[in-house]
RNA sequence: GGGUUGGUAGCUCAAUGGUAGAGCAGCGCCCUUUUAAGGCGUUGGUUGUGGGUUCGAGUCCCACCCGACCCA
């Protein structure tokens, strides 16, 4: 039933549109133009003072009406306001024009602060105009707009109804202008890379493709800008971040969407544990600032607290093999046979590992990174898991990385950067699969001028934010999730 | 891709295989301090789409569309 045609109009919504008919026909404007305000609805709220006059607009979102003395609930992002109307007061031409209004309409008006015998604060109109006629009905005002499909696919009804909804924004957009501070703060330039690019590197995941006409050669949209603000290394700056939208052309599900939103940055002669220190001041700053506190509390439907998530420092940081050697004494102990016995004998699927390390990395995610709730930075991963950092001088098995993991998900990883072009060439073959041209050929030139060592570090902002806001699922804190199109829209 | 599950009025939800209903919203009337206002009356449906079974299908079966959850 969405964006259907007006032809195909219904009762209510034709009523609607003889209303506006009816308000044009008065010479009444239905969709006003500018209408200056004393502020957003709850400015007027905050600044309420007994007999002030004020000027606000809202949309309309209860009326009642008693005969000749009306109610209404003006509302916006910020609130809602009782405003009064008198028939006595107003006139007879603005009685009939109140008669046009219905709920959801934009309406403006001006008057004078008081509070009703019930104590609620209020406007008493002096003056009412139209600011924008609503010509289809609001979802129901007491129970909002529960289906999830339509809170997605109207993002714009979900906010207008679900109070929770606009937190969750609220929390958002909030917790990306902290971390731009945070970094600002230390000294890091906020850049742009390119998002079309002729290879798309830095991560392993398949990338929409496009087609630039005049120079006639197809492009990706980036899967990740790494390699380009390794470039900017190169070139000689030492506090970089990005952050911007990736692509990838893979499922979508309740952890992915196919735009998403990365943070990463890097840091010129620091390495993988600066990193970590870096990141668990930046999530300790924004969780502070945003939702008050390091204790972070994870609701369910009812509302009871159905998980806690401690951010408080000192975070732990502990070796991979350490996690898996503590979950599962004796792992490393066994011959690779035993612990593909093992494995099965735990109830893990294996099916699909092939490589003794996939057996490894199963047990970790099963037995150590579901049930990490608190902040654990897991360091020195297998060097099979992460092809672009450098190897643990002391470890050659292993790399000087980490992987945070928070509430059961990877939050955030970080490495010491490989920065010798020789040995990131052979990485890069390795990972291609000998595809030649999935190695970007400009990006290990430029490595080839020199990098400096450096310590990097990406965060998916999706996850953090629902980590942060509770929200069980990405679509919950995307603004406009990608879903399928609706065969009749 | 596989499994489970859902789609009924604008919204929120009902309805043993047997006349598709309620609340809110809407429409009409009453009401000058209400706030899920109230009172009386009333309109509104191709039950996601297309087939099938049946005397009879919102309900059972099949396919498809769009979601949700779990798994890969």
């Amino acid at each position: 039933m969405l964006c259907r045609p007006m032809s195909e109009v219904n009762n209510l919504t034709a009523v609607r549109l003889e209303k506006r008919t009816a308000l044009l026909g008065r010479g009444v404007p239905a969709y006003g133009a500018a209408f200056p305000v004393t502020g957003d609805v709850g400015e007027v709220r905050a600044g309420f003072v007994e007999g002030g006059k004020v000027t606000m607009a809202g949309r309309v979102t209860a009326r009642r009406d008693m005969g000749k003395s009306h109610f209404l609930d003006l509302s916006d992002h910020s609130g809602r306001m009782q405003v009064y109307l008198q028939d006595k007061a107003l006139g007879e031409e603005v009685v009939a024009v109140y008669g046009l209004l219905d709920i959801g309409d934009f309406v403006g008006v001006e008057g004078e602060c008081f509070t009703t015998k019930t104590g609620e604060p209020s406007i008493k109109a002096e003056k009412f105009v139209f600011l924008g006629k609503s010509l289809h009905p609001l979802p129901e005002k007491w129970h909002g707009l529960q289906d999830v499909e339509a809170r997605h696919r109207q993002r714009y009804l979900d906010l207008i109804a679900n109070e929770h909804a606009r937190n969750i924004f609220r929390q958002r957009f909030a917790i990306i202008r902290e971390i731009r501070a945070f970094f600002e703060e230390r000294g890091f330039l906020e850049v742009e890379t390119p998002m079309m690019q002729a290879v798309a590197g830095g991560a392993a995941a398949t990338p929409f493709e496009t087609h630039h006409n005049a120079l006639g050669m197809d492009l990706f949209l980036r899967i990740a800008p790494e390699l380009y603000l390794k470039r900017l290394l190169v070139g000689g700056f030492t506090k970089v971040f990005e952050l911007n939208r990736n692509f990838r052309n893979e499922g979508v599900s309740r952890r992915h969407n196919p735009e998403f939103t990365m943070l990463e940055a890097y840091w010129a002669y620091a390495d993988f544990d600066m990193m970590a220190t870096l990141v668990e001041e930046l999530v300790c700053r924004v969780a502070q600032k945003v939702c008050g506190g390091l204790k972070i509390e994870h609701n369910d439907q009812e509302g009871m607290v159905r998980r806690t998530i401690d951010l408080s420092r000192p975070w732990r940081r502990a070796k991979y093999r350490d996690l898996v050697e503590e979950a599962e004494p004796g792992w490393f102990a066994r011959d690779v046979s035993g612990r593909r016995n093992r494995a099965l004998e735990l109830g893990l699927d294996i099916s699909h590992c092939v490589e003794d390390y996939e057996v490894t990395q199963h047990v970790f995610e099963k037995l150590v990174e579901e049930k990490t709730i608190d902040p654990c930075f897991v360091i020195h991963c297998p060097k099979e898991l992460v092809p672009l950092a450098k190897t643990n001088p002391e470890d050659p098995s292993s790399l000087d990385v980490f992987e945070l993991i928070i509430n059961g998900q990877e939050i955030a990883p970080g490495y010491s950067e490989l920065n010798d072009p020789v040995v990131q060439r052979e990485r890069l073959v390795e990972q291609s699969g000998g595809e030649q041209h999935k190695i970007d050929e400009e990006f290990l030139h430029a490595l080839e001028y020199g990098m400096p060592p450096a310590g990097g570090m990406g965060m998916g902002i999706d996850r953090l934010v629902m980590l942060l806001t509770g929200a069980e699922s990405i679509r919950e804190v995307i603004l406009f999730p990608h879903l399928k199109p609706r065969a009749e829209a």
